[in-house]
DNA sequence: GATGAATGAGCCTTCATTCAT
DNA sequence: AATGAATGAAGGCTCATTCAT
């Protein structure tokens, strides 16, 4: 917007929309099978040369990181909604239970959020870092009505995030968490 | 009922030693790396040539294969002492907490235990089947004395199994789970 | 009816090149050393990464392949001028030996196509097809003007090529067919 | 036995029952997949260990060359029995064409046959000497006789033998050389 | 002497990244 | 800027040969 600002270029028309469809494309194709895809194979789903990706991201890592820090802020843009629009428990569990659906969906999003130490933490550190703060606040909101138990930090909750993903992750599509949702739901809200 | 065995040619000393330690390397290195890593890493940690570990497993997957087998067995059969000095529920959580404490330590483990409808089931699909049945064992003694609640099936259990170890994973080696112990031990037990 | 094209992007100018230049060189490596001949060491003559020649031919069977269907090709091209400038008996003798002096000189030929229901058949189906058509058009004409005896199958002469094939290499450059060319070509005529 | 002797130490029987074993394997085994096949293929099929195999025979060519060695001895040893029954014509053709099926049947014996100015003449140039000198003696009678055309020296009649080794080869098992056979043949016994 | 386990160079192939067009 | 071709370092696996048992 103005003169401080290091790498702002703003883009030419084309070179956005690519970028935008370079973003997209990767992450579905990370979304479907990890990290591990070439990026050939990103690349040739958007239509663009191998050339054009490096263009904007100049790693593959950059590109993980560029979509995991996508996903993360997402997840954070959709904490607004539900904090004008539900009552503090409600809102706290819906986060939750959309970031495990999230990742479930995602096998991209899952290996970043589990890799302890190592992914979105290094990955997309500041981005992980809104991530936390949001994901504190409607914990602290929760925990403030008695919706969610004591005793519990942002660490524990993101914990057990990556925790619900796997679980859902390993159940496949078929079969949703059943039982286990209960489980870590009553968990949460600390015995009655 | 012993375990597979096939074709009984005992092998020379120097071989089993060889063997033996190419397979304790192998589960160190797919410990700390997982499945990723190359075998020559393999075979020069364990101080032989890359022909040696392909004289001993046909492939990098059988491999693994042999390692994951011999930690799902080594788990199975620390089962049978829980049942004889523990009381149904202790045994029970005792082999749970014990088997996520493994996973946490081992990548490779934790990769082939939570691949859904893959790892585990498809590269030791007898093992992983004892595994079941030893858990499943475990469970109904607990759920019969009341020690842990009803409507949970070993699928469950398995499930929940990997998200602890992928849990702990994320927490990484200084902390354990804390809370979320107690959330997962209590939300077992069912609400009192 | 033109040769077997598909999906037919015209490759930049530098791929071509390069593409045209692996293939030559293929031919030439493949000639002096068959089909055994490491694909690095024609990367190598050719100038190219190894990346490169997997760039053009996905397998080194593939590439293998390309070689033998342009030499087969090649031949078939051939047989329209001899049709237009010969008569039938010069024209059919004229392709028998040219294509003896081709497997003659080039091992990785000889070994397409003596191979028995294998590598030509196998590795370019179309191209010994073709090969066989322009084969069989030859013989049928000598045949009707009775320079070539009556009898005589394609597959009888195409057997025929292999044998000689084998007889040439087996003279090495030094000698030709000497006596056996007269035999062969006294036999195929038929006694006088 | 005495002084004055190199390579002669008369083997311990077990040793000399193996060595004849696992030179018997070995053509076997060469014969059905040439010289490609592992050394390990013929010592498990022998019933032998590798090591075994190298104490006989210090290297894979060198075992190829014994084998190769040993059936050219034997069609030679075959020679005399025709000589002594047939007339000169009869024994020459006899001769030829069981070679030709010896070497349809043996692909090992036919890639040693037919490398020019290597195998045969390289691998066991002894045993190449004797099997040329009574090829040409054959026909060196079969020509007196007149059975055999004249102009034809022993290094035609085996380039010829090469050559139709290769097209019975590719005929495959199911056909014989049909019309070919005649035509070498007359080829062979000149005009009429 | 026999055994078969160990070695290690070498082969085919993949893929992140760079660079000419 | 975009393209996609080129690069070259690995990685999985094989096999002739050597060597400890």
């Amino acid at each position: 917007m103005s003169a401080s600002q290091e790498s702002v270029k703003p883009l030419r028309a084309d070179a956005r929309r690519n970028r935008a469809r370079v973003l997209e494309t990767a992450h579905e194709v990370f979304a479907a099978e990890g990290f591990g895809v070439p990026i050939d194979e990103i690349a040739r789903r958007a239509g663009v040369g191998a050339g054009t990706v490096y263009r904007h991201f100049p790693t593959k890592e950059a590109l993980f990181e560029a979509v995991v820090l996508d996903r993360l802020d997402h997840m954070v843009a959709s904490a607004a909604d539900l904090v004008a629009t539900r009552d503090p428990g409600d809102a706290f569990f819906a986060f939750f239970w959309a970031g495990v659906d999230e990742g479930a969906g995602d096998k991209g999003l899952a290996e970043a959020m589990a890799e302890a130490g190592y992914a979105a933490e290094v990955l997309a550190p500041e981005a992980e870092k809104r991530f936390r703060n949001t994901f504190g606040d409607l914990l602290a909101r929760a925990q403030a009505v008695g919706a969610v138990r004591g005793g519990l930090a942002v660490d524990d909750v993101r914990a057990l995030l990556v925790g619900c993903m796997a679980m859902q992750r390993y159940r496949g599509e078929a079969g949703g968490l059943g039982v286990l949702r209960e489980i870590v739901q009553d968990g949460l809200r600390g015995r009655s």
